[in-house]
Parts: structure tokens; sequence; C-alpha cells
DNA sequence: CTGAAAGCGCTAACAA
DNA sequence: TTGTTAGCGCTTTCAG
């Protein structure tokens, strides 16, 4: 038995195929016997609509792609990823598009999602971690099919709609915290200076050091808790009567918990560490973490409805970005 | 201006739109002279497939969901999960497939992803960390789009297709080690045991420990890192004189690890740890993890080649399901 | 409020 | 080897 079509639900219910496709798009000239005819057809046949036949007639696609930029590894750490993919899927579904995955990890798959996207297969792009200077933004905003990020993309900030936590605010909110707690000699390990995260946390911080923020303060991870490590012991090596790190996340914070343990300092007592997330990694911890908790949910759903509304509104204006707050939570560590 | 359609390229290349049609689809009767004229004619056009056009006579859809059904937490922590979905979207997109991502977490999500199936909107589907007597699989393996998953369904083992490590093997191998190395009251914390990994790493170790597994050295958890601080919590108070510990998963490890420093045990000298899974987490803890390496990214590649091959044999054979070997990594734990 | 009819862009059978 | 043609299942005027 084949699929039943909309002339087969026509015909059980006695009218023509236009009146039950009216029912079908909440067209309000129906009237109610039909309507009822229709419903028990439907649910008699077990009709289905063909997505493709409509597609095909309205020039939408029923679907939303979103673009993975990041390498493999970051995909294990990131809880962003799977807290995005999990709004974003169930803010979808309820308006029936579907979520179609793609990574976009080396030139040829940065050239596939383009195509796809310009081959009219998308009613919509979502950008996740997209890196500065990529190529395929550019590719993407010029065409008819909006796109937006969840995070800021780099360089490309009033191009491209994105919401995104308030990093600089975060970051300040941790700074200011360490500086109540009494520490005065502050060092920092930031993110990848090619990320949001990596250029804002350290703008909010030495927007609240100023000049007692010095160069032989700051230094440099890429995300992994290993370069969170390694960062530590260079900060120890130059700076050795520090009293207190801000460390850009979670994750390198536990590898600067572990440098600390190394060299012998206590945390908190003669070190304080305030990390950044407030991901799993941060409840962990030896000690726990004092971290910034960012509105992941919040985010996602934020970004999701700044996309649904570039798809309803046809050539919107272009929404400015989404900015939400960030929360200090206070555990051991600081 | 529009989109170009085959007409425009047919008109453009001066031949009718089947023959373009004809080198679209690799139809091998097509002159020399005709396709260099249509090549020219696509790239001059910057002519794309229309494929829901496509989709509505070839009854074939261009795409494959792949349905999560864990909740949200374990996705954080689960590298299973990344790389299936990075195989999976490498391996489709090879073969022009796309790639749609459905979340199963409530009944709700189940019934929508049967919805979308049945309703013809995928050639294929890939299950995730089904859990046992999920509805949602029989619901699938009824109808006429072939479903396999990555991991065994428990309890459906030969109704649908699946790739899996072998886990069995790899609890074998973990548990011969620890006897190797002259560990003899050996526990084990398990998983929960409605998973694969929690039912079959506990046959594996009772296979290799006989009688000597008594049920008083085996403690059960839930994947989490907590759930293994308190099952190691709990062996420790019921059998103080154990030398060792196979934990099932690295994530439960670092917790038990935790548990034993509390207890003052050393490790490996007074408790020796054994991990399962090799993941990330098992180079961070103190000390690095023993453990069983899976091979992720075959179990991935192979479950998606058992779903290709289904889709493309028609109603192939029940292919059995492909079973890989784990390997034995040493760290210090153990 | 409803039916009839004209396509949406493509593939596949058939004829040539 | 190629052109012609009949739909795939649906939406959407246009008349009634």
């Amino acid at each position: 038995m084949k699929r039943p079509t909309i002339h087969d639900v026509a015909a059980a219910a006695g009218v023509s195929r236009g009146t039950v496709s009216r029912l079908l798009n909440g067209d309000k000239y129906v009237s109610t016997g039909a309507r009822l005819a229709i419903e028990r057809a439907i649910s008699a046949t077990g009709y289905v609509v063909n997505r493709n036949a409509r597609s095909l007639v309205t020039q939408k696609t029923g679907s939303v792609v979103m673009v993975l930029s990041e390498p493999q590894e970051k995909l294990f750490e990131d809880p962003n990823y799977s807290t995005t993919m999990r709004v974003a899927t169930r803010l979808l579904a309820e308006r029936d598009l579907s979520l179609v995955l793609m990574m976009a990890a080396g030139d040829g798959d940065r050239e596939r999602v383009v195509r796809y996207v310009r081959g009219g297969h998308a009613d919509g792009v979502l950008l996740l971690s997209t890196h500065a200077g990529d190529p395929m933004v550019d590719a993407l905003v010029g065409g008819p099919v909006p796109a937006v990020s969840c995070g800021a993309v780099i360089g490309r900030e009033s191009v491209i709609p994105y919401a995104a936590a308030d990093e600089r605010l975060g970051a300040r909110q941790m700074t200011e915290y360490l500086l109540a707690q009494g520490r005065r000699r502050i060092a920092m390990i930031t993110g990848p200076m090619d990320t949001p995260g990596g250029i804002q946390r350290l703008e909010g911080f030495t927007e609240v050091m100023g000049r007692r923020a010095g160069k032989k303060l700051i230094a440099h991870g890429d995300w992994t808790r290993a370069s969170g490590e390694r960062a530590m012991a260079e900060l120890l090596a130059r700076v050795p009567d520090l009293d207190a790190v801000f460390v850009a996340s979670d994750l390198m914070a536990a590898g600067a918990l572990a440098a600390l343990r190394d060299q012998g300092r206590r945390v908190p007592q003669d070190v304080a560490v305030g990390g950044f997330d407030d991901s799993p990694v941060a409840v962990s911890t030896h000690p726990p973490l004092t971290t910034i908790r960012q509105p992941l949910t919040r985010v996602a759903e934020e970004t999701v409805r700044l996309l649904l509304a570039l798809i309803d509104g046809g050539a919107g204006p272009g929404a400015g970005p989404v900015i939400l707050p960030t929360e200090l939570v206070v555990r051991a560590s600081a």
C-alpha cells in the first residue's frame, strides 16, 4: 500500500484537493462540515503531507542548516554545542522545521555548505563558532537565505546577527570579585585571541584592572586543559608573587590548578583561581571552581529566535545582537 | 534573477531537458558534444538541481535522520556523540546525503521522529544510544525505511543492525591485566544495567573472574563522575581489603579516584584502578588512567556503512552486527 | 466557501 | 544517442 496523497484524502472526505490543501494550510475559508470530514479522512488514511511536493511550489525547504566550524576536539568539551543543538532542534521542531547538520572543517566543507545553501536547500543558516576571517561568512550573507550566529563572528559583528553571553561583563564580574577578596597581583590566562571569548574576556579584565594589568600578567591558552597548565607555569615563573589568576575557561582553570599544585601553591589561600563557563568540570576540580555562568540555553534560544524572525520577515532589518548577562558563581577556589 | 532550472540549462546548451537530466544522473548515453555544451551551460547559468523536484519523482529524500536518545547531560560528556556526528556528516556528504538531527528525549519527541520517518522525509535512520524497551525502535523497524544503530539496542539486537565496540572483550582485557599485575581482590563499578556498556562490561568481567566475582565486589553507577565516587565509597566500606577496581567508564573512574584519595588509599600501590573509554578525562586524572580504548571512529564508520548498504540494497539481508576490537592502554593507575 | 486547473522542476519511459 | 511527454503531490489563482 502506497502512502496516501492529498487526493486520497479528498476522495475519502468527498471534497476537492483544493479544500483539503486549504485546511492543511490554515486557510480560514473552510466550512465546519468540510473540516470535520477532512479531519476524519486524514486520520482514517494516515495521511502525511509530502514536504517535497509542498516545497516545490512554496519555494521553502522546511529546513535550517547548522554549521559547525570547530575542529573535532573542541566538540568533546564544549557544552555550547550540545546546548545549542538541543535548543535548536526543539525550537525548530515546534515550527516544523528540521535541523540539518554540516561540518565546516576544511575548505571543501565550507564550499559544500555554500553550495548547499545557495542551492536553495535551506531556509536559514545557523553558524556555530565560526572563525574570524572565514570566507564562508561573506559567501553566505550575500545571498537570499538569512544567516545568524550563536556567538559573535569576530570582524563581522555588524553583518551577521547573533546572540551571545556578555563576555566582557562576565570578565568584569570575576575581576571585581577577586579584587573585592583583597587580591592585588591578579594574572589572567586568556583563550585564543581570534575568538570572541578570547578577546572580550581579556577586555573585561583590563577594563577593571586598568594599569594594574601589566603585560607580564597576561598569558594565552587555546581552551585546552594542557594549555592552561602551561600558561600557569609560565605565569608563576614570570610573576612568582601573584595572588590570583582569572582563567578564561573552566577547563583551562583545571589545568592551572594542576600547575599550581605542582608548585606547591595552595588554592585559594596562596592563589585564588577564577574560571569561566560554569561547565561540568567546574565542580569536579579540587577545589571546585568559582566561575562565571553563561546563560547558554537563553543564548541558543535567542539565536534561533533571531533566525526565525529573519526567515519570517523576509529581508528584515539587520537585527542588532542580543547580549545576555552572565552571573558569578562562588565556590571554593576563590 | 530567479534560480536557473534545468530548462534554462537545456536552452543554453541547445539540447532538451531530458538530455540534461541524463547527464546529471550519470546516464551513459550522452554524446561528448552534448556533455560539453551542457557542462558549459551549467557553469554559465550557475545551475544547481532542485532536490525537491527530484525527490518528488524519485521518491528518495536525500537525507538521513540521526536520532539522539540520551538526556541532555550525557551529551556533554560522551565522545561517542561527537565522533559519530562528525563521521556521519562526512560519509553521508560524500554520497550527497544530508544529516538531519532529531532529539528523542520525551514521548512527544519520539512520536515526532516516527511521524517524520513514516512521513517519508528520510531515506534512513541512524539511532544513537537508544534505551532498552524504547517503543520508537519497533515503530521504526516495521516500516520501509532502513534503520541502524550505533551501539547495540538492548533486547533488539537481532532486529536492528548495529556496529559496536567489543565491550565484553575490553572488560576481559582489563580484568586479565589486573590479574596479571598480581591483583586478587578485584571489584567492579558498572554502568547502568539497561545499557550495552553496563551489561556487557560486567559480563566480560565475570567471565574472567569466575567465582571470584562475588556480589559484594560489584557496585553500580550511572556513568556520572559522582556515581563513581559514591560506588567506590560503598565498595570500600563493604570490602576494605580490595586491591583493584575496574570501573566501567573513565569519568566514573575519576570519581572513584577521588573516593580512594579521601580514604587515604594510594593508587596504584594500594588499589589499582582500571577505566574504560580512553576519553579525554583519562589523561587528566591523578594518576592518569590505565584504560580500554574503543575504536569510536571505526564504529561510527561501520554504522554508517551498514546504513548505506541497506539504503542501496533495498530490503537487504538483516546484516549481522559489526563488532570491533578494543585495546588496553596502560598508564599509571594500574 | 469550494472546485477546477495550472503549474513548481525534475525524472523516466517511450519513440524516434 | 536524443527529444517528447506524462506525471510525482502539492499550492494557489480564478471562477463560480
